[in-house]
DNA sequence: CTAGGCAATGTTTACGTAAACATCCACTGG
DNA sequence: CCAGTGGATGTTTACGTAAACATTGCCTAG
């Protein structure tokens, strides 16, 4: 910096000021700077930088293994809206789901050169009794539940799965099945309630729950056995693969989709305009799930925020061909 | 540090030691600066530290959008892999892969705290007239070609290639067809090419090449037009999820895998073992490609090497139920 | 018993930046 | 014509750390 001011002929603040884009320089000098700086090839030094103001301009990313889309395009979506905020991110990775490892990368965490923190996890493994946060350091929680913990932003589960249980119903079938995600998961939870809410509060009768764990595989066998259920007409899959599964069955067991039974999924997937047939599915907007985490944690670092609360994200229904109204017998 | 000092009855110059592992510290000393970390909740400033020390024990990692799982479990590899070695991982998105989008990463990198760079990208996106490096920025690049322009670590695509196409020859098939990737892709090229190779080294007529677009979708309609080709009993798929739609097709036109025709695919993605049948597929590790990436990005470092060459990984052919010798007819 | 040596610890300093404060100068209004 | 004003620029300083050098004190060999 001394240099570029040499070689400009001001003085080091006034090269700052430049740099920083600051009033107060005329728009001659602001000139001879930039040359300058361009001439010596010169960077701003970013440690000095997060030195002096106290602040790194970064982010730090906690997420278990990048193992679901959902969870990378979230990251993505965080990566591209933190740049535009002028934050960088920083990835800490959690190999395995376990509270230790858990626990390891927030102490990680201390050492590192971040302002705030978006943690991408189910919250059972955020169990607040062995966290230690550092002091200063903000938190927004997305994928998860326990807004009363920490600031959540999630998609919609609860609505997104009404919505679903609602299009099947519309369409004139009298109950709908759910094949539903692993137990471990709040987000398989949610829909699964939500599926069971909705039915009894229009005063139908909800089959027993089919579980499955998120796989194509799962989908596949639970399907062969919903296709011999005679009066499953409608089902309603937690996510893409699954039905993805599910479909496969149904066809092999002869049962047509959608003339037969017809089939909601969630999530969106790319593939799930292409499946046979293609998928009506609850769309989740990860990009805005992403954005708002941005968001949410910027607003909190710069007014202090102590008070917590979940945004949810709503989600959408994609009708395509996988649903039709249901035919009498 | 100066309170640590304080508290613990000793010169900060004694707290930075501790706090480094550096000899010279008695045991005695070491446990009490421990304790007085410990109640005064000291972490700490990695921007001082980078500072002081030069360096921010941090590389970047410039992908193209998250859109490939294979992408995605290298910067998992690259992350973990850093992390492992002291050294943090930050995100630089690029949001479509223009050349514009990837000079302004480049150029946003100026100014990002960053020791070295690992590029995940096509390397015909680096067009190195229009990318500047800042002087002192090691780069690695992963997925990519071009080993003289940079230092590169990336599967051995071609080894992959050849494997698949002798694993079907040495099962009886007259010759094998190819349903390769899109015309953009080097990865897609190379398979090509070296499917193209093994044939003609082994004195076979290499049937017309056969083009998709990574999809499932665009797998399926290739395999729609396959199906009628009666001498085709064996087919090198590009990826795994093409041979999926392909699987699907000649299911779907009674031609039965592998009874009629064999398939081998390419990447091992966690579903193909639960494909209809389970498939034959060339295994990449991502993992080690990751890992190599970091230690080769690392040793450039050190020893401010210049030299730039390739670094192969190789694949591993995995035997499943989609693929078997051919029969007479 | 003492010089020499070495391990443990302390003191000084510089890393590159930006905030706070100081200075300079041109212009304005009385 | 001069005091006052405000914009442009310069000077000083501190941010937290670790390298380099300085000091202390104890142990050992002669």
């Amino acid at each position: 910096m001394a240099d570029v001011a040499q070689l400009a002929g001001v003085s080091s603040q006034t090269v700052s000021r430049v740099s920083n884009g600051f009033p107060g320089v005329t728009e001659d000098t602001r000139r001879q700077v930039l040359a300058a700086m361009r001439e010596l090839g010169y960077r701003p030094n970013s440690a000095a930088r997060a030195l002096r103001r106290g602040e790194f301009r970064t982010l730090g990313v906690i997420t278990f293994s990048l193992s679901t889309m959902g969870n990378i395009r979230t990251l993505e979506a965080i990566a591209t809206s933190a740049a535009q905020h002028g934050y960088a991110v920083t990835l800490l990775p959690v190999a395995v789901p376990t509270q230790d490892e858990v626990n390891g990368a927030f102490s990680r965490l201390g050492e590192l050169a971040v302002d705030a923190v978006i943690v991408i996890m189910e919250i059972h493994l955020l169990d607040a009794a062995t966290v230690s946060l550092p002091p200063g350091v903000q938190v927004v929680v997305a994928d998860s539940d326990a807004g009363d913990r920490y600031t959540v932003v999630d998609t919609d589960q609860a609505g997104g799965a009404r919505d679903a249980v609602r299009h099947l119903l519309d369409l004139g079938h009298d109950t709908v099945w759910h094949l539903a995600g692993p137990e471990g998961s709040f987000a398989a939870q949610r829909r699964a309630n939500a599926w069971h809410a909705t039915l009894t509060g229009s005063g139908r009768t909800p089959p027993p729950l089919v579980r499955g764990d998120w796989s194509a595989e799962s989908g596949y066998r639970a399907g062969l056995r919903l296709a011999d259920e005679p009066d499953c007409t409608a089902v309603f899959a937690a996510n893409d693969q699954m039905a993805l599964g599910l479909l496969r069955a149904l066809h092999e067991r002869g049962r047509r989709v959608p003339e037969d039974v017809s089939v909601v999924g969630f999530d969106d997937i790319p593939e799930s305009a292409s499946f046979l047939p293609p998928l009506t599915t609850i769309h989740q907007d990860f990009a805005e799930v992403g954005r708002l985490c941005v968001e949410g944690v910027l607003s909190k670092m710069r007014q202090d925020g102590e008070e917590h609360g979940t945004t949810l994200v709503p989600t959408r229904l994609v009708r395509r061909a996988s649903t039709a109204r249901r035919r009498a017998r």
